[in-house]
DNA sequence: GCCAAAACTTGATATAAATCAACATTCGTT
DNA sequence: AACGAATGTTGATTTATATCAAGTTTTGGC
């Protein structure tokens, strides 16, 4: 007994401490079913940079929560390339569009040393139909994923490159502040030419655009340090925009 | 008693014979789960061109399954401009986007003649929790609407003018098809600028790609009546398009 | 700490698709 | 059936961004 115990309340600590409340800890569960979510949560899986934590094509079993660290999500197509669907930052969720067909439809590796909470997502699915909270919590966590793929529909249908790296640096900013981290000074764990592949521009265009945005004092960037030296003007960009670019179509 | 029953049987069957089991009657339903189901759901509630199932903002009910005619979804930007996220046909489902903040994050408005039911989402949420096979229905119907726009996303990060088009045609045949319509032959719901506005292109560039299709005998395109002549050579462009973009960068 | 490979930068040039401009066709209303 | 408005077509021109081609800098393994 004192065996099943104490392992359960190591793991509800973990959750607890966690402080990423998006997926594990939603407001309104009771400590009795933090037990039970905590129990079937592999937390703190660590990866390295370049380790794969599923393949496009791989039996879906558990979703990912990203605890530190960094993940890409991206297909593969031919034998050649890669189409690179996101990036996924301390507290978010990888691996849900596996649940459709039971297949994982996409891949994804750490892009640096990341650390990982695995749900099995049968179990958790069981746990959902007992705690309403719960459900309601991992439907809202879906949705959310499709509203921001949404927003990256929008970026990629109708935003220049300019305002496509705006765009961005400002996602990025936004998400990593979230988590208590500096909205104006952080680290990219990602290539320029992953960033170029993830906005649907070249490796040459990024790099230029870098350049411009420092020579204009938007930002400044050494390597993957990026300071964000004007925040206003940045997120106008990728507003005027969304005014300008739009009056001429439809 | 008479009063309640005979209506409740009535739903079942509009559901039985929708033939859109989609959503609506997922395998493993026994005959109580689909009167339940069917006592929440509002069917065939008729929409006419331009009428508007909710917009941005609003706030978020139900889920609107396509029963016949279609649907589009949006977000207004500025004053002056949409962007289009996705066209819906019969079987498909629309809103989804809305339960992550109870708030419509998106807009959309019947292209045609349309009827839809719409099932009031705090309702399905609670039976989901009872019928463990409609839950998992619903969470695979998220996935599936995630995996879709991962698509979308490849499809505008690396697919040129012309693939996109042929994606195009070829998306909308396959979902006809699927709901036992004419894979090479349909009638078209959406305008040329709808087209371009979806697929991040110029309506002038939607109405060349439709002409130089026709002459290089792929399809036969009579305003919004489009009939698929070499099905096979319009798949093959959007495939080597991915090994051979894809081949470029990264 | 050195070396090769990878990542990044920069400039010159090419090109796909947007924009501009004009006209044609279709549709919906009276 | 006739009209104006919306939608679609077509050609000429421009432009944003890709591509090509050389470099330079950084990184990670030995």
């Amino acid at each position: 007994m004192k065996d099943t115990v104490i392992p359960l309340d190591r793991l509800r600590l973990a959750c607890k401490e966690c402080g990423l409340a998006t997926l594990c800890l939603p407001m309104g569960l009771t400590s009795d079913d933090v037990n039970k979510l905590s129990s079937v949560i592999q937390t703190n899986r660590i990866y390295h940079r370049g380790d794969v934590l599923f393949r496009n094509g791989d039996n879906f079993a558990k979703l990912y929560v990203v605890k530190s660290g960094s993940v890409k999500s991206f297909t593969e197509q031919a034998e050649t390339g890669e189409q690179i669907l996101g990036f996924h930052l301390p507290g978010e969720v990888v691996g849900l569009d596996g649940v459709a067909s039971n297949l994982h439809q996409s891949s994804a590796v750490a892009l640096e040393t990341t650390a990982c909470c695995e749900m099995p997502f049968g179990q958790l699915e069981k746990l959902t139909a007992q705690i309403p909270s719960l459900q309601h919590h991992l439907y809202r966590l879906f949705s959310k994923e499709i509203g921001q793929e949404n927003q990256m529909l929008t970026l990629l249908g109708r935003f220049n490159a300019e305002q496509r790296l705006a765009a961005f640096l400002l996602s990025i900013s936004s998400r990593l502040n979230q988590r208590g981290l500096s909205a104006t000074e952080f680290q990219l764990s990602m290539s320029r030419s992953e960033i170029g592949n993830y906005l649907g521009l070249a490796v040459e265009t990024i790099s230029r655009l870098f350049r411009k945005f420092q020579e204009q004092g938007l930002v400044e960037a050494d390597r993957k340090r990026v300071k964000i030296t004007n925040y206003q003007q940045l997120t106008s960009m990728v507003d005027e925009h969304e005014a300008n670019c739009l009056r001429h179509r439809l």
